[in-house]
This record gives structure tokens, C-alpha cells and sequence, in this order.
DNA sequence: CAGTATCCCAGTCGATACTG
DNA sequence: CAGTATCGACTGGGATACTG
């Protein structure tokens, strides 16, 4: 009776939505360890375009993960930090670090033969 | 140090990918209950086209999360359980679940002022 | 029964250029 | 510094039809 929320097949989902996006886990990696500016966190994440960051940044902030700090200075300055919501990411996605390490250990063992 | 594998950005991702399929986490919800054929899969998830449904299923089998089990018989039955690697993941999930949940909630209540 | 083969559309992501 | 605007490529998933 539960799963069927909105246009999701199951609840699971929402929360998986929430954490999905090419960069999202990546840069929620920077934010559960301390609040960063945006200039920071392209500097620690140079792959991903200033384009593609402010557009993560903007759905994990739409979402309640993350909370975004403007300072009306100049020149401008914006932080980010996670939020309460958010904090409670942190050990599912360790969880998916340790599984996603097995899976690469697995694999490379079976090429190695 | 880690965060630097194939074509990831971090081994979060990895996990996550595996995951992440329109069905997946609800197909994984049916197989931690039990082994299930394919139409069973099919009845109880009605929403799902079989191809699509295939294709998740062939994703989940590929990354060891599922086993399939194929019985030479007349009409062909085809079993659906999970792996012990796969097993792994109920936790996450669930938790993934409250997650969900938790934010479906934060929605509604600042909809219902 | 349990698939495969095709075609197509919507959403993501990247590259590039411009701005308060 | 921290964005926004625009365009184009790729891909995951849906609809439909056919098959061992």
C-alpha cells in the first residue's frame, strides 16, 4: 500500500531522486565535510562545468539538501552547506561507496584471470 | 585519494548506478520478498512494459544484483531471485524509503497553509 | 510464457558565449 | 565572483509489433 506516490512506482524513489545527477554524490562528498563557496567547490570538482554545477547545486537546493548563502559583497560571494535533511544522505551514501567498491573488486578480479 | 574510478567521478556512483532504473528499486522491492517468475514480476508491477521490464531485469542480472534462472520447459519459465551481493542493498533502499518519505511530507505540509 | 526488434520523444548533460 | 542563456548530442524509457 505504500509505493504509489505521485508519478514515482515507489517511495524509494523520491529519495533516489533526490540524490541523482551526474555530479550530486560528488559534491554532497565537499558539503558533508564543510561548507564551501562556489568557487571552491569548482576548483575541487574541475570536471564538471560551472553551467552543470550551479544547475545540481540549484535541484539539491530545490530539494532541501542544501542550503545556499548569499553575501551581498563585491565582489560576490555565495557558500553552500548542507542542511539538517541532507546530513541524513551521509551514511546511504557511504553504504553506496562500500558497495560500489565490492562491485569494482568484483570485477577486476574476474578480469584477472 | 578514491574518487578517481573509470569513468566516475566517485565510487558512490558506481553503487548508485546500479540502482538506478525507472523500476529497478521497485523490481528489487519484490525480489527481497521472494523469488518471482517473469510474469509474476509483470501482474505485480502492472505499469512496467515487458520491455522495459527485460531490460531492467538484464541490467540487475549483468551487475550481479539479480540471478536469473532459466527452466527448458514447456510453456518457458524463467526465475527471478536476488544475490547475496544484491541483498546488500535492502538496507540502503530502505532507508532510501524514509528518506522519500520524509521529504514527501516536508512537501505537504507547506502546500496544506 | 518470456522474450526481441524498431522507432521515437523528453530529459540530462556538455560547450560556448554573455552578465550583474 | 558567481552566475544566466542558448544550442546541440546522447540516452533512458515508452509504444508498438513480432517470435522461439
Amino acid at each position: 500500500m505504500p509505493y504509489q506516490d505521485e508519478g514515482f512506482g515507489c517511495p524509494a524513489e523520491v529519495g533516489l531522486h533526490m540524490i541523482s545527477g551526474k555530479w550530486k554524490p560528488r559534491i554532497l562528498y565537499e558539503l558533508f565535510q564543510e561548507t564551501r563557496r562556489f568557487g571552491e567547490l569548482r576548483r575541487r570538482i574541475p570536471e564538471v562545468s560551472r553551467h552543470v554545477l550551479t544547475l545540481q547545486l540549484r535541484e539539491l537546493e530545490d530539494d532541501g539538501i542544501v542550503k545556499r548563502t548569499v553575501f551581498h559583497e563585491l565582489p560576490p560571494k555565495v557558500e553552500y552547506s548542507i542542511t539538517e535533511f541532507g546530513r541524513q544522505f551521509e551514511a546511504v551514501l557511504e553504504q553506496m561507496v562500500i558497495l560500489g567498491q565490492q562491485y569494482i573488486g568484483s570485477q577486476q578480479d574476474s578480469k584477472g584471470k
